[in-house]
DNA sequence: AACGTCACG
DNA sequence: ACGTACGTGACGTTT
């Protein structure tokens, strides 16, 4: 047992044999049973089993400027069970972050539902002739004891044997004029300055009595009244600050439907200030949906403005004077709006009258993923609403409530943009980009399904050719889609190696079968019907299907907020992620065309993207000078490792360095390296080592981003940022930290390469537009661009297109861009401008 | 719903 | 001693 007291008065617990939730929880009851309110800040979700009517935990969400407030009712709302069942929860779903197993095959869903119906992990063993679900059934007797022991790994100690009461931790008063000299002398300037100058003087000296509240790491306070917080979050109200985690369901805002030129000019004349709009359709799908009409709101008050013809005079170019730049607008997505306003022929523009909430929490929240705007509004202000259903009678009322949300959020969202100082990326950016983003999509990709269906046909012969002499080598025939009887037969049947082992039972992955492929021919077999499978269930099934019928095209969805580096992601379908790398998967390329006799496909992609933006932010000089000449990177890295020149490196010494090169990328280990080259697991150790000391730069920057990880947050060359939780990066277990380091040493290369391309894109359209050139964008795939172009003007528009590029941010080293043209997405040719 | 697998950068 | 390269989306099977 240790206790320090450094200045700040913080008192420091340690205990041998103890974790630090064990003696959270053991001060916390110890509070508790004599009589304060306890409020446990914390990033550790395990604290919330500790929950009662005197307990809350504050829970860091992102960093510690956003927090969740939990008390019984708001454990249950969130988990589905009481704070008591946290530990029942995780004995059968586990923590792979902590290392408890819980039952395989069950995640949050089901141990949920096992726990509204029994009240424990013991009770669910006991009852286990009740469970619905023979497999389920047989999964828990199979694991009761991992069930008990994951549930005994999760309880917290209550009763460690600390030699400390409550009343001996209150804050003594901070003796500043001490920690003024401390920080003067240590020349802590920017810490002097964040010394409360009123603090500094004459109210530190006066002011003796012991202070804690919830700002403390840990405090705990007296209760001015019994179980304030409890009491409020029982009546459903919104309360101050004290109980956040109160919730109040609102639907009660009045919203008036406009159905009449006449209503409409009279509100159009009062409406001021920003105005929240979202679009009202008949589907989720945006790119099917029709527009039945816009929900207005402002702070109070809703309206939804009817399109539908038949029930209002209105149609869309009553709308456009609101579209204006003479109305604020705050939005949630404003990209689909884009989109559906262009499916009833209006085209938005980036006039500098919009607010997108859903793009400035993506910013600020990056690692949230998706989130939706109910999400938002919970999160923000504390407020929930009905939710909007496509297709309900009062879908307009819903949207509007939400949309009168909007005017409320876009100050928050605007003022910790400018906090988090990624306000430049948002208006230069994230937001422009979002009416780019709308064009391609509603341009849509041109595709010749009927050659995808040929393939088909041909693809599905040889299936079942393989299928055939598959099934004669293995002697059986079985569900070759089933990675697990596939693996009975490889392993068991057959009697080859077991290399790998998943969580479920023998990996038959790729990697895995190519080393076996010498064994038995059958293994061959099996990796090619894989690929014919996965060519034609992914790709040549689906994407005809889903070319649309009005246009003739596939309309894809390009989304800005799940990637948490920053980059775009495809959706429905994924077109970002078409077959490549294999002549069989080009093939599927080739039905991506050009869509008239007189236009042709123009691709533009960076050469060496991440590499370049590395010796960059690294200023290594070996690697800015190897860009500098413009060397073949790979090779000038191979040739400075092996102690060669240049010329004489050989196929095989480029290849290791290339994948090295790809490996420091992604926070490279000798085991990794030695798996993706014939290195063994010494030599790749070996390797890298003087490639870090062929690179010396690099190796600073990893050490410098890891640590930049460890104080919270690491950051792109625009500031775009992704936070970490200490949970992740000062992990005790190794893997997990060692997976979040990972994470964050890609995170600025990754993100400053997606950065750039966004801000070409923007400039791009831009530069289009202003030659009056329509945009003949169709998609965007991390590192390049596709456009449709008309031939007679190809030459102008790839010198344009490779100018944009090369020149949408200026590093150390030169942007180089390759640009190739041709009628289908395979069959191009370099073009050089 | 969870998992394994595989397509891309 | 432990696990093993970053970021995505989609499919089929098993539960």
């Amino acid at each position: 047992m240790s206790v320090r007291a450094p200045l700040s008065g913080i008192r420091v617990l340690e205990l041998a044999g103890y974790e630090a939730d064990d003696l959270m929880g053991t001060l916390a009851r110890k509070a508790e049973a004599a009589g304060y309110d306890v409020v446990l800040v914390t990033g550790d979700k395990d604290l919330l089993q500790l929950v009662s009517d005197h307990i809350q935990a504050v829970l860091t969400r992102k960093g510690i400027t956003q927090v969740d407030r939990y008390t019984p009712q708001a454990v249950l709302e969130r988990f589905g069970v009481t704070p008591a069942q946290i530990i029942d929860l995780k004995g059968f779903m586990g923590d792979p972050s902590d290392n408890i197993p819980g039952v395989p095959g069950i995640g949050e869903k089901t141990a949920v539902k096992l726990l509204q119906q029994f009240p424990s992990v013991e009770s669910v063993l006991e009852h286990l002739d009740e469970i619905t679900g023979t497999k389920l059934r047989a999964r828990l007797a199979e694991h009761r004891e991992q069930a008990l022991l994951s549930k005994r790994l999760a309880t917290i100690r209550c009763d460690a044997p600390l030699p400390v009461d409550v009343p001996d931790l209150c804050l003594p008063a901070v003796p500043w004029p001490r920690v003024r000299e401390a920080f003067q002398r240590l020349g802590f300037r920017s810490l002097l300055d964040r010394i409360p100058r009123a603090i500094d003087s004459a109210a530190a000296a006066d002011d003796s009595t012991p202070t804690a509240d919830d700002n403390a790491p840990y405090a705990v306070s007296k209760p001015a009244l019994p179980s304030q917080a409890h009491s409020m979050a029982e009546r459903g109200e919104q309360g101050p600050a004290r109980s956040e985690a109160a919730v109040e369901v609102r639907a009660d805002l009045p919203v008036e439907r406009v159905y009449t030129r006449r209503a409409w000019s009279t509100l159009l004349a009062q409406l001021t200030g920003p105005i929240g709009i979202l679009p009202v359709c008949d589907s989720l799908d945006y790119h099917q949906a029709h527009l039945l009409g816009v929900a207005l709101g402002v702070r109070g008050r809703g309206w939804f403005l009817s399109l539908e013809p038949g029930r209002s005079e209105l149609n869309m170019g009553d709308i456009r004077p609101l579209l204006t730049p003479e109305f604020e607008k705050v939005t949630f997505d404003l990209k689909a709006l884009a989109v559906v306003l262009d499916g009833r022929g209006t085209a938005l523009v980036h006039d500098g009258s919009w607010f997108d909430v859903m793009i400035g929490s993506y910013l600020l929240n990056p690692s949230d993923g998706e989130v939706s705007l109910a999400h938002v509004v919970e999160r923000e202000l504390r407020r929930t609403l009905p939710p909007v259903q496509p297709g309900q009678e009062d879908a307009p009322e819903a949207a509007a409530r939400f949309a009168a949300c909007l005017p409320e959020l876009q100050p928050h969202i605007a003022a910790a943009l400018q906090a988090q100082a990624v306000d430049d990326l948002y208006q230069r950016v994230e937001l422009p980009l979002e009416f780019v983003l709308a064009r391609m999509e509603v341009l849509g990709f041109p595709v010749d399904a009927a050659r995808l269906r040929q393939f088909g046909v041909e693809l599905q012969t040889k299936i079942e050719q393989l299928r055939t002499r598959i099934f004669e080598q293995a002697g059986s025939e079985f569900n070759l889609n089933s990675p697990k009887q596939l693996g009975e037969v490889l392993f068991d049947k057959l009697g080859l190696p077991a290399l790998k082992k998943t969580k479920t039972g023998y990996s038959t992955s790729a990697d895995v079968l190519e080393k076996l492929a010498p064994y038995h021919q059958v293994v061959h077999d099996i990796l090619e019907y894989r690929q014919l499978t996965k060519l034609k269930t992914t790709y040549v099934d689906a994407l005809p299907a889903l070319v649309n019928p009005r246009t003739g095209r596939i309309h894809t969805s390009f989304n800005q907020t799940v990637a948490r580096t920053g980059r775009l992601s495809s959706s429905e379908p994924n077109l970002q992620n078409i077959p490549v790398r294999t002549p069989l998967g080009r093939r599927i390329r080739q039905a991506f065309i050009a869509s008239r006799p007189d236009s042709v496909l123009l691709s533009a992609d960076y050469s060496q993207i991440e590499l370049r933006i590395l010796a960059h932010v690294t200023q290594d000089p070996a690697l800015l000078a190897a860009f500098a000449r413009g060397d073949d990177i790979h090779a000038a890295t191979a040739a400075a490792i092996f102690r060669v020149s240049l010329e004489a490196v050989t196929p095989e010494q480029r290849r290791v360095a290339k994948t090295t090169n790809f490996g420091v990328i992604y926070g490279i280990s000798d085991f990794g390296l030695a798996e993706r080259t014939d290195l063994s697991r010494q030599e790749a150790a070996q390797f890298i080592r003087t490639y870090f000391e062929t690179y010396p730069g690099i190796r600073d920057y990893i050490e410098r981003t890891k640590e930049a990880a460890r104080r919270g947050r690491v950051q792109t060359l625009t500031g775009r940022f992704q936070r970490f939780s200490e949970r992740e990066i000062l992990s005790a277990t190794p893997s997990v930290r060692g997976a979040a380091e990972r994470t964050a040493i890609n995170m600025p290369i990754q993100g400053t390469a997606a950065d750039i391309i966004k801000l070409a894109m923007v400039r791009l359209h831009r530069e289009l537009t202003e030659r009056g050139i329509q945009c003949g964008l169709l998609l965007q795939v991390h590192d390049e661009l596709l456009l449709e172009v008309e031939e007679r003007r190809v030459e102008e528009i790839a010198r344009l297109v490779c100018d944009v590029m090369e020149h949408a941010y200026e590093l150390s080293v030169p942007l180089k861009v390759e640009v190739k043209v041709g009628k289908n997405w395979d069959e191009m040719t370099a073009l050089h401008v």
